[in-house]
DNA sequence: AGCACA
């Protein structure tokens, strides 16, 4: 084991979104210096790290010799503060067991017009949007799949391509994220979690407005899902489930569309308190709110084995 | 690789 532990778990405070945004601290440093990678890193794994932080704008890695050192820009100081204290001590990589160190940088990144972080050869299209977006997380975290350029095909969990080709979703043709039905807790930032790890959901059901949460090690504790869980849009009740030596749990949202994003988003966010890094998102085989149909299907009060005449539907 | 509760 001499699992040190992913000590403090920085509880997010959102960058405030009230107080001047952008236009405050035009030469505060709003950038990060992350140091403890893996040799063999590269810069994507930094920008695919940070880039649904909020407030994230670009980032890059040097290499010191074998010693990768990360650094990103945001938007604002707070913004910068926030994203390194949550990557403060993080696991990046189980297999070498790096821990990340974070500090504020000396010096603000120097972006490249046109270059944020997003590869080198970076496409014309959406540069400026992804930089006005930023500052519209400040009040709450938007579901990354609002932006995101979004081919039909274009799906936010498969990090790894998946080998098959194989597309659980192929017949659902995932509805292209509207504006998420309006939060019924509106006062509660997500806590954002520490990061995310690559999370292959290879079988999974139709979306329903239930997730089921997977991958989660019989330490998870039940506050940090809940923090993670229930500032999300949507938010409803969460359930947790210990079975032994894993848990599971629960979530049931307002709607599918909110359960949608947020399968999508935290799809392999790195769960502290869990011993297995990150969590997998599922849609719920047996969703909240089917009780009915349930009932129904199962005939409890009358003989079991007749057939419902669909009489009235 | 684990899906409860109504």
């Amino acid at each position: 084991m001499a699992t040190a532990g992913p000590p403090h778990y920085a509880s997010w405070v959102p960058p405030t979104g009230h107080s001047a945004p952008s236009t405050a601290g035009v030469d505060e440093v709003r950038t990060i210096f992350v140091l403890g990678f893996p040799p063999d890193v590269k810069e994507r794994e930094l920008q695919n790290l940070l880039r649904w932080w909020p407030g994230y704008e670009a980032s890059q890695m040097n290499f010191k010799g074998d010693q990768p050192m990360g650094f990103a820009l945001f938007t604002s100081a707070a913004a910068a503060m926030a994203a390194k204290d949550a990557l403060q001590n993080l696991v990046f990589d189980l297999e070498t067991s790096s821990t990340l160190r974070a500090e504020m940088a000396k010096k603000n990144l120097y972006v490249k017009r046109g270059v944020t972080g997003m590869g080198t050869e970076t496409p014309p299209f959406d540069q400026s949007k992804r930089l006005r977006t930023a500052g519209d997380y400040t009040s709450q975290y938007a579901p990354p799949g609002g932006f995101a350029p979004a081919p039909a095909s274009w799906v936010p969990q498969s990090y790894i391509p998946p080998a098959g080709s194989f597309d659980p979703y192929a017949g659902y043709c995932m509805p292209p994220l509207q504006p998420v039905a309006q939060p019924l807790v509106t006062s509660v930032a997500p806590v954002a979690p520490a990061g995310y790890v690559p999370m292959q959901n290879t079988k999974d059901n139709p979306p329903c407005n239930t997730l089921f949460v997977g991958n989660l090690g019989e330490s998870t504790n039940e506050a940090e899902l809940r923090g993670i869980f229930s500032g999300q849009p949507g938010f409803r009740q969460m359930k947790v489930l210990r079975q032994g030596r894993s848990t599971v749990c629960f979530i049931e949202f307002a709607d599918v569309n909110s359960a949608i994003a947020v399968h999508n988003n935290l799809q392999g966010a790195i769960v502290m308190s869990s011993d297995r890094g990150g969590m997998r998102l599922q849609y719920s085989k047996n969703p909240f709110g089917r009780k009915k149909e349930f009932m129904n299907n199962h005939q409890e009060n009358g003989a079991p084995g007749v057939p419902t005449r669909d009489t009235n539907t």
